[in-house]
DNA sequence: CGTATTTACGAAATCGATTTCGTAAAAAGT
DNA sequence: ACTTTTTACGAAATCGATTTCGTAAATACG
């Protein structure tokens, strides 16, 4: 049976202001008074009501998650996987529950974020990467509640946002091909309006003018971050006449896709140098294992975590972390061929 | 600015009880009232605080999803996460939004599941496996809230669970071993405590007895689903004077750390059969391709779904199903091996 | 021992909704 | 035109907490 503080109260002959002044640790308690509420809440397994408190109380000890973009986009993908399992670890640690808001009904009834946030009265927010600004989630930013944008940049002033420098993820990939000798570099990147793909695009186009290399438009593809759409942009760089052999891949599950392509096509897998980006678990164990551009999921999560909580307790305003890349050298980049050149 | 009821109230010259009528659909109120008072509410952006909203109502439209075991175990594990993808998907295609326990600081102040779901008000939560039913489930478990768990068998009246035909899963494995010639046969289960790895264990001696095949205890070995236990069991496996060359996993996880384990030891993997369980993305990619037994995690994502729902709205009582397994078969069971025999 | 402080507690307002029940006005019936 | 029914709305109680402020009793002070 749900008890109520009233019942509490009652059974320990003392006013419902009383318990309440117990719960919320109150110094004008006396020691045994104290000690009989309290023994009595446990032997009835009492919990305060989390709307009553949350209806009188600004805290609620709730963040709410919201994947932007598409429907349910990006739950499943590996790269927010794991920086969510962290996120969610760090702010556990904390006493902060996360409330996922599903957007199905959500784009049905063209409700907006913010309405949302405020219907549950979250402490603030955690915002996964869309592809696009959305109206909605620029409502969200620009209002009072506190923000951050994972692969996400906002801009309000209770936001900010933690995301790798993609500039220096592509620095890396493309690096990495100049000095094996690789010439001939595409590019697979996520949705032109993505913020971090074009990022990325741009360090990309960045690196290579200052390699002196030429960037062939026609090796400039975009995709969604998912496997399928990385076997589809290969197969149309396959199907070129001059077909580019090294590619850089936005993400690993692209990359892996990329990886499939060019096994389906016939070709040998050893002819072509693919990077990837994120090291997601997998990329070890595929076949070959995949190189690519890690990023720090753990330290991300943590710091959105951290930026978050700073923001909730302390008022910060817009603070931004930029985390640093690495390369992570696998066998998807053969020496192979250039030990035959 | 966060609006009240009261002050769409008094912005539309109505009462209280008129702005909640039409929020709530009543069919006492004027139309053209109606429409006004629609409009400022849309004018204002107002959406009802969930907190009042839920301390008088009995729905909440929120449910509680718990990841039971260790630490957040499980809730980056990719069997989960694509269960918990549609569940997500379909629960939210009703209106539903997820709330995730964290329970790091639950753990040290030793609170329980359903204290914390009946703080939250949540109209019934889902249970990811743990590998263990601990006591604070099992409250949970047998309490008037719908509960529905995956991989985790939920006996209260008010509960039910989802889950593949564990027993099933060990027959299609040995059964597709046998037929290829296999007759040493190990196997990799989860925790000893984990119904599902008992299930898998039972279902695996039983078969072998089918076709007369001898377990060897030697060969029984237990890990905890990820692939790092993986690969200390096939380790374990590869140090005794007669080792197995099949091996059935009771997750792909594990049986691509098997796989590592025998190409680490230097023996080739095709003088190993392996086959795993899920068949979770990656196990496509990797290397060898890995043969496994599929779950269907789509629908036992969207069964969770529709029964949890079921249960919430009609107070259905008690009710499982469990889910065909499917042998997908790739190339981790070489025929090379048996050709040369 | 009388006065001044503390200490320990409760009455009541409040948070933002829902819902019951009563009633004035409008519509329908005869 | 008068009664009956329907329609449209509001007053007030309620949900389960928190918090302010007031006060009686206990303790300290001189």
């Amino acid at each position: 049976m749900k008890m109520t503080i009233k019942e509490i109260a009652k059974l320990a002959g003392v006013s419902q202001a009383t318990v309440s002044k117990i719960i919320n640790n109150y110094d004008d308690v006396g020691a045994k008074t104290k000690e009989r509420v309290l023994g009595i809440m446990e032997e009835y397994g009492y919990r305060p009501s989390y709307a009553a408190q949350s209806l009188v109380k600004k805290v609620t000890k709730v963040v709410g998650v919201i994947y932007a973009g598409k429907i349910n986009a990006n739950f499943n993908h590996p790269f927010f996987v794991d920086v969510m399992s962290m996120f969610k670890k760090t702010m556990g640690a904390e006493g902060y529950d996360l409330l996922f808001f599903s957007n199905e009904k959500f784009h049905k009834n063209n409700e907006n974020y913010l309405a949302r946030c405020q219907h549950y009265n979250v402490d603030g927010c955690i915002i996964i990467g869309g592809d696009e600004v959305e109206p909605s989630v620029y409502e969200l930013d620009q209002s009072e509640i506190p923000c951050i944008g994972i692969d996400l940049p906002l801009s309000g002033k209770h936001s900010g946002y933690i995301m790798t420098d993609n500039a220096k993820i592509s620095a890396l990939a493309v690096e990495h091909f100049y000095l094996l000798g690789e010439r001939n570099i595409a590019f697979i990147g996520g949705k032109k309006t993505s913020n971090i793909s074009s990022e990325r695009l741009h360090g990309f186009r960045e690196v290579m003018k200052t390699y002196g290399l030429p960037v062939n438009e026609e090796w400039i593809k975009h995709g969604d971050f998912f496997e399928e759409s990385g076997f589809g942009a290969m197969k149309e760089l396959l199907e070129q006449e001059n077909c580019p052999e090294a590619v850089f891949a936005a993400s690993d599950l692209m990359a892996m896709g990329a990886v499939r392509a060019i096994k389906q096509s016939g070709r040998k897998i050893e002819d072509f140098a693919v990077i990837g980006c994120d090291d997601i678990t997998a990329s070890r164990y595929i076949d070959p294992p995949l190189t690519t551009v890690k990023q720090d999921k753990d330290k991300i999560g943590k710091m959105a975590a951290y930026v978050l909580k700073d923001m909730i307790n302390n008022q910060i305003e817009q603070t931004s972390v930029r985390v640093e890349p690495e390369l992570i050298i696998r066998e998807s980049c053969s020496e192979k061929k250039r030990q035959i050149r």
